[in-house]
DNA sequence: TCCCGCTAAGTCACCGCTGACGTAACGTTG
DNA sequence: CAACGTTACGTCAGCGGTGACTTAGCGGGA
């Protein structure tokens, strides 16, 4: 059985009271008082029962985390940042996946908020805001991240997906492409920013494009090179051909410029492409990838310094932040 | 504030251990009472509170994870597969990342136990086991993965990592190579058994390689390709060149092909290479990248298994399983 | 008729810790 | 010297739930 106050006290000759004050920092404790629990605490290693205090205090000293995907490289990058900032303040990080799967997710915030947390940061895979309001009960603070619901006046993180389409399009633009596709997501809100975003470039540099060359698609996490796959051997149907793709994210590129190689085709001299979320692994792809990179890990910590924000003042107003995007050059949309 | 079984005990005339039981499936209960109590629980959607069952009772049905980087594909694939058979046992995952810092891990360690776990799983980044005993003062079960400890009799799941790389370095042989080198990893189980199964497969087919051919580095799961890169501009520069290098993953093998096609050589006709862990990206790299694979999902499904009924029956003897991995074939190996 | 055993409840203490409050001992102050 | 603060502790109740035990009520067998 692990060390509890109660032994300390008894060792000591003092109440368990006392004990827990040395412990929480109240200054209500004699010095010499204090320096002998410290001592016995260490000397017996003693560790808090978590389940105790936070079902006696109601704080946990806890974040928990939901993310759609662990294996993305977006979401667990954020978290290793996200749990670099926490760490630094002394509370602890609690993951749990949704597997873009909204039941799940539901699930999965409802154990996370049965265990005690303080705070809760979700990039949730609702489609609908409805399913979302059950957090409304409690008094759990929450802040969504990467995914926002547009009428819900929630705390926000995420990047500035606008400005991630705007980007990538204007520097397909600046290459001297015109016939610009995209291929995208749906029902989530940096799918319609990114998409709008691409339409903004167009309308400001005056360019026209058909409607079928915006391809849309689901689950771009897990499956996203499939997904981008296929979504590119449509566009390769097309006349005239596109000369440029601005893709949702890294994979989908990855998925799309496998089927211009497969189909013959030169890239960037054909068709060049633009991915975004910077992957690790874009220096070492078949193309190396150009991509708009959000910040991934400054994104986390600034999630979670607005996470520890919230643990400690609850009753905030909402409060969005949005990261801005930079651009990353490389051969897929090279001169 | 959530529901308690107080308040479905008021509203229904019944004592709160009554609704308890129903709770917990108790066939103490008569059934009309126990219609009654659930149909009241649906209503009001109660959920338990762990943190009071777990002080309780001490089972908290939840596992606790380590994994030394969320980042890697092999843990965050291993922490999907393993979630969902922990969700489908209706338990809860918490998932904590050492960032391959002892202390950081030893940090984890305590703050989960702290919170209650019914087992541990970790894939431990000490590099001696002392650090590692403190657990045994604890009454949780722990159940090692990925990384091993020689001495230590403790629950295991993990690759036949001595079959991986008499695998690969089979592989090699079989293409016709002889001059084969393996960049390798330091202080962790894998690592060298990995070499020892290099080692073997040399031995077995009377192939013998300078003590230079066998370059080892530190920190292969974050920064691989870079240590890769590095080690294998080492080797470039021996007479005779090898002619086929065994890399301890795939992410090393990526830094040690780019520092390869740098130097001018062609992969594979100058230098074949083999990873370790089959990454998502493995056919879209510059070169499709040949590799062993290790089944991370079946280890997750496997690990989850075991996990339960280690959370089931706490005081086992140790077991040890090892999965047998498999080889994929792709041009960076190729004839 | 009486006792036994079963069913379906309820009582009680406690898990480890904390918030709010109580209090003894010892100055201080006017 | 009585009234009042301070300091340094202690007491008590309770967070939400559970395990172990008790009890009321009822039917059946000898």
């Amino acid at each position: 059985m692990a060390i509890r106050l109660k032994d300390i006290a008894r060792d000591l000759n003092v109440s368990v009271v006392t004990v827990s004050k040395v412990l929480r920092g109240n200054r209500d404790v004699g010095d010499e008082t204090r320096q002998r629990v410290l001592k016995r605490m260490k000397e017996l290693n003693y560790r808090p029962n978590m389940m105790a205090r936070g079902l006696a205090s109601g704080r946990t000293y806890t974040v928990g985390l939901v993310v759609p995907d662990l294996v993305h490289p977006f979401f667990a990058e954020f978290a290793k940042s996200l749990g670099g900032v926490l760490r630094a303040a002394n509370q602890a990080l609690i993951l749990a996946s949704s597997e873009e799967d909204p039941a799940v997710e539901m699930q999965e915030i409802r154990t996370l908020l049965g265990r005690g947390i303080d705070v809760l940061l979700i990039a949730s895979c609702q489609a609908k805001l409805r399913n979302f309001y059950e957090l409304g009960d409690e008094k759990t603070p929450y802040l969504l991240f990467d995914r926002n619901f547009p009428y819900l006046a929630a705390h926000f993180v995420g990047s500035d997906d606008v400005m991630v389409g705007e980007l990538a399009t204007r520097h397909l633009i600046e290459q001297g492409r015109r016939r610009i596709a995209h291929i995208g997501g749906q029902n989530t809100s940096p799918s319609f920013d990114r998409l709008r975003g691409y339409r903004n470039a167009l309308a400001e540099a005056r360019v026209a494009v058909p409607d079928e060359y915006i391809v849309l698609r689901d689950r771009f996490d897990e499956t996203g090179d499939i997904a981008g796959f296929q979504a590119m051997q449509e566009l390769l149907k097309l006349t005239p051909r596109p000369d440029a793709v601005f893709c949702y994210n890294d994979l989908s590129a990855m998925g799309a410029i496998k089927a211009t190689l497969d189909a013959g085709l030169r890239v960037p001299e054909d068709i060049a492409f633009i991915g975004c979320g910077n992957i690790r692994y874009a220096d070492y792809l078949r193309v190396p990838l150009s991509s708009v990179d959000h910040g991934t890990a400054e994104l986390g910590r600034v999630a979670g310094e607005m996470a520890l924000d919230l643990a400690a003042h609850p009753d905030q107003p909402p409060r969005s932040v949005l990261m801005k995007p930079t651009l990353v050059v490389r051969q897929s949309s090279g001169g």
